[in-house]
RNA sequence: GGCCCCAUCGUCUAGUGGUUAGGACAGCAGGUUUUCAAUCUGUUAACCAGAGUUCAAUUCUCUGUGGGGUCACCA
């Protein structure tokens, strides 16, 4: 049996005591990718020995953002730390036997602590392994002491567990953060205490803070669950995320799940953590919204749409359809529609625009004048039978060219928006339609006298 | 503090013993039908410091500095 034909086996084994924070994300993905282009498949462990803070509802949002992102995941090969103290109990009572543990009496530290616990034997060596993108690692484990691994038989520590566990579940390739290099040789200590083979160690560089501290809480959004709910795309958050701390080398960054199966390299893992930036990813998911099909961006608007609008449904269903390419030209991720519509940009599809009559000047255009422009607007527009923003313009142009187009074209933008920004005139008179258009436009001429 | 890891534009990064140190995001300027968006073009901006090796160091070595990790009866 050579390493060649062994089937690759990595493992994501987060301990279920919180949402899918981005950094395991990442994580995950590099372990899942990983094993998907050599043929092989990753394993998930659920590290829940922590009776107090492990939640089975964690579990489930865990493998639930997972899904969301598009790795699969073999349910009937979840692994439960819970569920296997039997298991450790073979492995500390054959060490125990072995002389590379033992238990150790103690005095108990605080009132209820227990008497009794088991050390692993330190034969107090050099351990050197090699790291993928580091080379060599070398430890003096002596400072690591008789270290504990187990509360009692049936109650493993951490890193007894790991060991083991990796070890029966076949895992070939650790991925993980580079929190673990420091962990690394007492673990390699353990396996070669109960003969297990060593993996292939590859530790990633922590994803970081804008200030270069732990990403957390409090620097806003963690979870893979709150990057859905603000309407990420999960393309654009594995594409993202495989890019932090990872490049093939060439210019290319947009990447598909598939391409990146294809393409990651392993060796070309950074050493240095990266900045999770939400302004790129903004961008990646900007791209990703941009090859939308119709439909499917349809469907995602409607999902996003504040509950405000969707009761005019009759009224912004005829709309919805012209707003669409509107939309989509402007939003970084879903939930800004909510921004757009509360007193944004897209509020003023639906009701007319309260705005002071001043604001229909274009810099120095007279009253008189703009009045005039607008009149003129009217009678134009009045006598377009197709009203299309292509048609629209079309009719205006030369008025607009001959009295100078900011003159003509800001008092009737600014008539149908009533706000600084807003897409042109003629994609806004075609989405509101004739009747309303010089309604508006109308208004407008009022607040000008 | 001991041990371990890391260090190229603001950010993600490419790269080499001799390069105009490249790309992307952001920024800035301009074009594109008035504003915004989108788009196109152009552009600002980096090798942590010192010593050593060398004809030549951003690149190799050492030291320092800075950042991070780990030293639990947590995972």
């Amino acid at each position: 049996m050579t390493e060649q034909t062994k089937k690759i086996i990595t493992r994501f084994p987060p301990s279920p005591t919180g949402y899918l924070h981005v950094g395991s994300a990442r994580t995950a993905l590099f372990n899942y990718i990983y094993a998907k282009q050599n043929g092989g498949e990753m394993l998930f462990r659920s590290e829940d020995t922590d009776r107090e803070r492990s939640k089975k509802e964690f579990e489930d949002e865990i493998l639930e953002s997972l899904e969301w992102l598009g790795i699969e995941i073999d349910k009937t090969k979840i692994v439960r730390q819970s569920e296997r103290g039997e298991t450790y109990r073979k492995y500390l009572e054959k060490m125990i036997a072995d002389g590379t543990a033992y238990v150790s009496k103690e005095i108990a530290e605080k009132e209820g602590d227990r008497t009794e616990v088991i050390r692993f034997k330190n034969p107090n060596k050099k351990v050197i392994f090699k790291d993928t993108v580091r080379g060599d690692i070398e430890f003096d484990t002596t400072e690591l002491g008789d270290f504990v691994i187990a509360k009692s038989l049936t109650e493993p520590l951490y890193h007894l567990a790991v060991v083991v566990d990796d070890y029966e579940m076949g895992v070939t390739h650790i991925i993980r953060g580079e929190d673990g290099i420091s962990n690394t040789p007492r673990q390699i200590l353990i396996q070669e205490a109960i003969n297990a083979p060593r993996p292939f160690y590859t530790h990633m560089p922590f994803s970081l803070a804008p200030d270069r501290s732990k990403l957390s809480k409090r620097h806003g959004a963690v979870s893979i669950r709150e990057y859905r709910k603000m309407g990420y795309l999960p393309e654009a958050m594995i594409n993202y995320l495989m890019l932090l701390g990872w490049n093939p080398g060439t210019d290319k960054e947009i990447f598909s799940l598939g391409e990146l199966i294809e393409e990651f390299d392993l060796t070309k893992i950074q050493k240095g953590g990266a900045i999770f930036d939400l302004v790129k990813l903004d961008w990646f998911n900007k791209e990703y919204i941009k090859k939308m099909s119709e439909q499917s961006f349809r469907e995602k608007v409607l999902e996003f749409l504040p509950e405000k609008l969707k009761d005019m449904r009759e009224y912004s269903d005829e709309i919805l359809t012209k707003m669409l390419p509107v939309i989509k030209e402007r939003i970084n991720k879903f939930s800004d529609l909510k921004e757009m519509f509360e007193g944004g940009e897209l509020e003023y599809y639906f009701k007319n625009p309260e705005y002071n009559g001043e604001n229909l000047l274009w810099k120095d255009a007279q009253k008189q004048e703009t009045i005039g422009h607008l009149n003129k607007i009217i009678s134009i527009i009045d006598n377009i039978d197709n009203f299309q923003s292509d048609e629209i313009k079309t009719s205006l142009w030369d008025y607009a060219t001959e009295k100078g187009r900011g003159n003509v074209l800001w008092p009737m933008r600014f008539a149908l928006s009533g706000k600084d920004k807003s897409p042109d005139p003629f994609t806004l008179s075609e989405i509101l339609g004739k009747q309303k258009t010089i309604e508006r436009l109308k208004i407008a001429l009022d607040k000008l006298k």
